[in-house]
RNA sequence: GGGCGAUUAGCUCAGUUGGUUAGAGCGUUCGGAUCACACCCGAGAGGUCGCAGGUUCGAGUCCUGCAUCGCCCA
């Protein structure tokens, strides 16, 4: 079997990867191993948008890097796949197809709301299997070594029951409430979005100053002598102000939302507001220096003087109105709405008083909840403005004029008008409006009060806990399973909050944050500790597991018996039945009142008016149903936030809560808490706090001890890349081009420990083969279309281009895009997407497989027997001494998460010690009888691995005789050994290679100095697959380093490469042809003349010099030769006779003049200084003294050189 | 507004607790069809380490300020 000259992974990675599946190499069984020999990653689950990209890329490489390393020294070890079913994002996408392709919107899918649904999601699941495939086998074309057996998908019924177990948990426990909240409003979805869905714009806007008439004295009183509905209230209102301001004037962008306003603010001490702010003006410019920005704060302090004459007198009169309970009267709807003291209102901006809408804007909805202001919704789910109400509830007799028009668009204006009409508008001004817009469906987003379900995660007191348990739970029949954890820790954590028992976990150090640095915000995010919104308003995902009804007087609950108390006329049996028998299942009752707060837990005897909410741990079935629904239970329509199914995933794919009744050890038992999470810095917060917030609450312990947050990647413009986006990059293109380990070894190589990567983009010319950068041309279409007139109000993403034109001028035709329509493609020919970056994995699997491929040529019948140390040349001895440095160096660099390090590492080790010192040396020897058998057929003598005749050094004495030492063995360890070291990086060549390895050199290792399990025996039992076979130990080889010299084997081996440096740098400088040798002298202290003499073959063969002679310092033949360069390497002294171009050896040694000269002054400089001797370390003091020694007598040397050529 | 990060060769990036002449890959220049690899081999050029101060015998590295860019949170 041979190997092509060019390395083809479509020839080698199916093969391969069917042989890993085949053995079942990547199968986990739970063996009761301790945890310090347990290795488990979750993967982090992809959603079912799309396809994998770049991004995704990096994260498995990573986590397939770990995963194989462990799995080969012997760990049990699990990396559990899967993918997650993303809610909104997934829904988005399909609505958003079906509204393109059929026209349709969710609702018309079906006949009645429930039918709809179901198509929907019926709809969704199907576009579901379709990505789920895609991406499994993008991960498996990378190589990704997880156990495939154990796919999971986050609405599986296993997972499902985990869902519904923990969040009937997390109800019983109080830690679940439902309350009115503002939310970020998706009007076109009808969902609530949350913050990290929501990208902002600054768009053109106005602001938009309005006149609201202020209420005379005692206005209150008039209003009821029924002339409400009159006309022109509003200028009554004026004439009746009597004393005091007539209007207040607000300004908005947002006008529409005044039908919503339930107050004026005005700041409670405009005085002191603006003493503050000339405070702080003063305080920055009495450290300022700088003359312009001196101006420009004196420019804001006279602002601030004027406003205090135009804007503070009224501000104060109207301070004191407020604090006389003055009111003004709302235009349009003529509601009497009070003036209020807040500080929100901002005395130095727009007119000093602020309009209050609690239901449409996030800081006036603190305001109302400070002030306890009622709370008027004037827009529908769907973006329309509702049904105006006042503040008791009745509907507002002057809404009918808006009802039903479009809430910013066609409502803003009618408002406008109606207010201009009537005199009210005081001016309109331009403005630059940061602008909410919501990243799935790309419209603006309302704020929305709205019914939403909330995790509690700050801490509750032990009281209110206690209380919570016995008042709203009937857990007699619940199984034993909740004792698994001791109570005291359950309570412990409830009690101080998940949010700080989370961050307990980082800061104690039982949860390792890498880089560090990612540590901060993940504590200050769980230090807010916000209740985590959890409902969406969608059909795809975990529904709800609540059924809630509406009481009224007759139905009534109370927390002394919640089974038994619930009265409702005469189906209270039926009632009482129903809840008893679910209650067997696993019940819970949530009590709520009135109004936006949550009634709970306290006042247990009190009769409610309000909702009753039943949460059931188990689905229930269809005639459980039909009770429920016949006696008004509804089921609640919605579903629950993606990260909450996520925030279960290390112990919900593992099998909880089942597992839990399993034998041991099962797969919960031995691999949670898993090992490492591994995953990209924008989830810290949604994902990884929450997985530990739970994982916390249901395991009682941590879901992992590390966690690895690795960088980001970027196109070639700086965006990171997204499946929303539109400019991911499918590494699927990236293994077309360059081979699944290409890409993985390019991107291991990336991952330093910046946050993010720059990755070019190109496309491939499928008529050229020639790269056309794809930043350049999308700049290019975006030029084209602004020419042809059209107007674009974002950049141009790559999916928004499906033709592109090559850049190459011999070609200049055009091609499709992966974004392409298939009529395209077919058509013009599809230029896939693919980066240069990724040519230098590329050439390194080149270069392995070529160094294996000369290798084999060479080592076929290579022996296994004992080596005496004294038998090995000197760059035996080094090159396994790098070897042994090298193993443990990468086990301290892959610890700590170091990739690009410990891909420099190996590349360092490989290419250029073994490929450029090494393998080029062995060339040189002969020594086919301790290459071979002895008894082999081979004749003796010939050149071991060159069929050439006559190389340098074949004339030596010492070569005639055959130099000893076993290069095969050591070859054939070496590459043994960097297989081994690669594979988790580049695991497909390097299986292939190593199969090869096993078939030409089944025994090896180097028996005496290091062993190695034989291949074909124990450690692979039968499998024989590099996948599973043992990786070199973390100690590296101490034993062999020590035979071979260790340290000092280095240095001697640094000097020698110098020497030969030094030789090349000449050769090439003074135009020697590398066909011609030349001779070389080498002059140096006495006592090492004998060892160069072991060592001067490596000058010889790698240097280009045929004779080599050794001479002692102070002989006579250590003078230069006439026509000699002259060179030098730390104590030795190197004469290369018979250079003929003066010149060019005139100028470098000028050069190195310059170079010894300049590097002279700066030691002298630094030794002349007396604090630096006295103050640093005296080693450095020495060594840089014998440094400066060497250099000086380098000097002289290059100065006598230069002479002597005139 | 608060936090995190970045700024080092033409490009993409390393640079450990401060200490030889600041490194690598790509690109570039010169030389090389050599017999494992031209996806290769050898040699070279190329940097006042964003700016301004400070600490220190000594700063790419530590401190302060500024500038530009990116991300996160308000």
């Amino acid at each position: 079997m041979t190997l092509e000259k060019t390395y083809d992974p479509r020839q080698v990675e199916p093969d391969v990867y069917a042989a890993w599946e085949a053995a079942g190499a990547f199968v986990a069984r739970p063996d009761g191993r301790p945890r310090e020999k347990t290795f488990c990653i979750v993967i982090p689950p992809p959603n079912v948008t799309g396809a994998l990209h770049l991004g995704h890329a990096l994260n498995n490489t990573l986590q397939d890097v770990l995963v194989r390393w462990h799995r080969m020294r012997g760990f049990n070890t699990l990396w559990q796949p899967g993918t997650d079913h993303a809610g909104i994002a997934t829904q988005a996408v399909v609505e958003k197809r079906i509204r393109e392709q059929e026209g349709l919107t969710r609702h018309q899918l079906g006949a009645t709301p429930r039918e709809a649904r179901e198509e929907l999601v019926r709809r969704i699941w199907k576009w579901k299997d379709e990505y789920e495939k895609r991406i499994l086998s993008q991960l498996k074309l990378m190589g990704c070594s997880c156990d495939w057996s154990r796919t999971r998908f986050t609405l599986d019924e296993g997972l499902s029951r985990a869902v519904r177990h923990i969040f009937f948990k997390l109800f019983k426990d109080g830690l679940i409430f439902r309350g009115k909240r503002l939310v970020n409003w998706d009007t076109q979805l009808q969902t609530a979005v949350s913050d990290d869905e929501v990208y902002h714009e600054t768009v053109k806007g106005h602001f938009y100053h309005i006149r609201y008439p202020v209420l005379g004295e005692g206005a209150e009183g008039q209003r009821d002598e029924g002339t409400k509905g009159q006309r022109d209230r509003g200028a009554e209102a004026i004439r009746n102000a009597g004393t005091g301001p007539e209007y207040v004037v607000i300004a908005t962008t947002r006008p529409e939302t005044m039908l919503g306003d339930v107050a004026v603010a005005v700041h409670p001490d405009p005085e002191r507001a603006f003493a503050e702010a000339e405070d702080k003006l003063r305080a920055e410019m009495a450290g300022e220096t700088r003359a312009s920005v001196r101006a420009e704060l004196q420019a804001r302090l006279d602002a601030i003087a004027e406003r205090r004459t135009s804007h503070l007198p009224l501000l104060l009169a109207l301070r004191d109105m407020a604090r006389a309970g003055r009111k003004l009267l709302l235009p349009l709807v003529e509601r009497e709405i009070p003036l209020i003291c807040d500080e929100w209102a901002n005395p130095m901006l727009g007119t000093g008083c602020v309009k209050i809408t609690p239901a449409h804007d996030p800081n006036d909805y603190e305001v109302g909840l400070r002030h306890g202001l009622p709370m008027i919704n004037v827009m529908t789910p769907d973006g329309k403005i509702a049904r105006i109400v006042d503040a008791d509830g009745s509907v507002n007799e002057h809404g009918g004029d808006y009802e039903g028009l479009e809430f910013s668009t066609t409502g803003r204006k009618k408002v406008v008008a109606d207010l201009e009409a009537r005199g009210l508008l005081e001016k309109i001004e331009d403005r630059d409006i940061d602008l909410a817009h919501s990243d799935r469906s790309k419209t603006p987003i309302e704020p929305f009060l709205s019914d939403q379900w909330f995790v509690r995660t700050a801490g509750m007191s032990t009281a209110s806990l206690r209380e919570a348990n016995s008042a709203c739970t009937t857990d007699t029949q619940m199984s034993s399973r909740r004792e698994d954890i001791p109570e005291d820790i359950r309570e412990h954590i409830s009690g101080k909050g998940l949010a700080q028992a989370a961050m307990d976990e980082v800061t104690s150090g039982r949860i390792q944050v890498f880089p560090s640095r990612y540590a901060k915000s993940y504590l200050d995010w769980l230090g807010e500790k916000r209740d985590w919104c959890i409902s969406r308003q969608l059909w795809w995902g975990h529904r709800i597991p609540v059924w809630s009804k509406t009481t009224d007087q007759e139905f009534m609950i109370t927390s002394d018996s919640p089974l038994g108390a619930i009265q409702h006329g005469k189906k209270r049996k039926v009632v009482f039945e129903i809840i008893e028998k679910l209650s067997v299942q696993g019940l819970c009752v949530l009590r709520r009142g009135h109004g936006t707060e949550i009634d709970y837990p306290s006042e247990p005897e009190r009769q409610v008016l309000g909702e009753s909410s039943v949460c059931f741990r188990d689905v229930l079935d269809s005639g459980d149903r039909d009770v429920l629904e016949a006696v008004g239970f509804v089921e609640d329509p919605d579903v629950l936030d993606t990260w909450f199914s996520s925030a279960l995933w290390p112990f919900s794919t593992l099998g909880w809560p089942d597992a839990e009744d399993e034998p041991k050890p099962n797969f919960l038992s031995q691999y949670y808490p898993t090992s490492v999470l591994c995953t990209s810095r924008d989830i810290i917060t949604n994902w990884v706090a929450r997985m530990v917030m739970f994982g916390l609450y249901v395991m009682g312990k941590k879901p992992f001890d590390h966690v690895y947050i690795h960088p980001k990647i970027l196109d070639g413009r700086g965006e990171t890349m997204s499946k929303s986006k539109g400019n991911g990059v499918d590494p699927v293109d990236i293994i077309h081009t360059h081979g699944a380990d290409a890409l993985r070894y390019t991107m291991a190589d990336m991952t330093t420990e910046t946050q993010d990567i720059r990755m070019p983009v190109n496309y491939v010319c499928p008529h050229c083969g020639k790269l056309t950068d794809q930043a350049a041309a999308l700049k290019h279409e975006e030029q084209n279309r602004k020419s042809r007139g059209v107007k674009l109000e974002r950049g141009l993403q790559p999916s928004d281009v499906q033709r592109v034109k090559c850049s190459h001028k011999e070609c200049g035709k055009e091609f499709a895009t992966p974004w392409a329509d298939a009529e395209t493609k077919e058509q013009l020919g599809l230029g896939r997407e693919t980066s240069e970056k990724f040519d230098i994995g590329r050439n390194f699997c080149n270069k392995l497989w070529n160094a294996a491929r000369f290798a084999f040529m060479n080592l076929e019948g290579t022996p296994y027997r004992r080596i005496e140390p004294s038998e090995l040349l000197p760059e035996d001895r080094w090159i396994l001494a790098r070897l042994s440095q090298t193993c443990r160096r990468v086990h301290e660099l892959l610890s700590q998460y170091q990739f690009s390090a410990t891909v420099k590492e190996l590349r360092d080790f490989f290419w250029d010690s073994l490929c450029d010192w090494y393998i080029e040396l062995t060339k040189g020897r002969r020594g086919m009888s301790s290459l071979r058998d002895d008894n082999s057929a081979q004749a003796e003598g010939a050149p071991m691995f060159s069929r050439r005749e006559g190389l340098p050094g074949d004339d030596l004495p010492s070569r005639r005789e055959g130099i000893p030492g076993h290069p095969g063995q050591v070859l054939a360890f070496c590459l043994d050994q960097t297989l081994r070291l690669f594979h988790p990086i580049i695991p497909f060549i390097t299986e292939r290679l190593w199969r090869q390895l096993n078939e030409i050199v089944p025994r090896r290792g180097l028996p005496g100095l290091a062993e190695l399990p034989d291949p074909g025996l124990a450690e692979h039992a039968g499998v024989g697959l590099l996948a599973t076979a043992a990786f070199p130990p973390a100690e590296g080889y101490p034993a062999l380093e020590q035979a071979v010299g260790g340290a000092q084997i280095l240095d001697v081996f640094a000097q020698l490469q110098n020497v030969v440096r030094a030789v090349r740098d000449l050769r090439a400088a003074c135009k020697v042809s590398p066909k011609d040798r030349v001779s070389a002298i080498v002059v140096l202290p006495p006592d090492q003349v004998e060892s160069f003499r072991a060592q001067a073959h490596v000058v010889q063969r790698m240097a280009g010099v045929g004779e080599v002679t050794v001479v002692p310092e102070g002989s006579a033949q250590a003078s230069r030769p006439k026509n000699a360069g002259s060179l030098r390497a730390g104590a030795l002294r190197v004469y290369v006779p018979g250079i003929t171009d003066d010149a060019a050896e005139r100028a470098r040694a000028m050069k190195e003049l310059a170079d010894v000269e300049k590097q002279i002054a700066g030691k002298e400089g630094r030794l002349r200084n007396e604090k630096f001797v006295a103050n640093a370390d005296p080693e450095l003091v020495e060594s840089e003294r014998r440094r400066l020694a060497e250099l000086v007598a380098q000097r002289e040397a290059l100065k006598e050189h230069l002479a002597e050529l005139g």
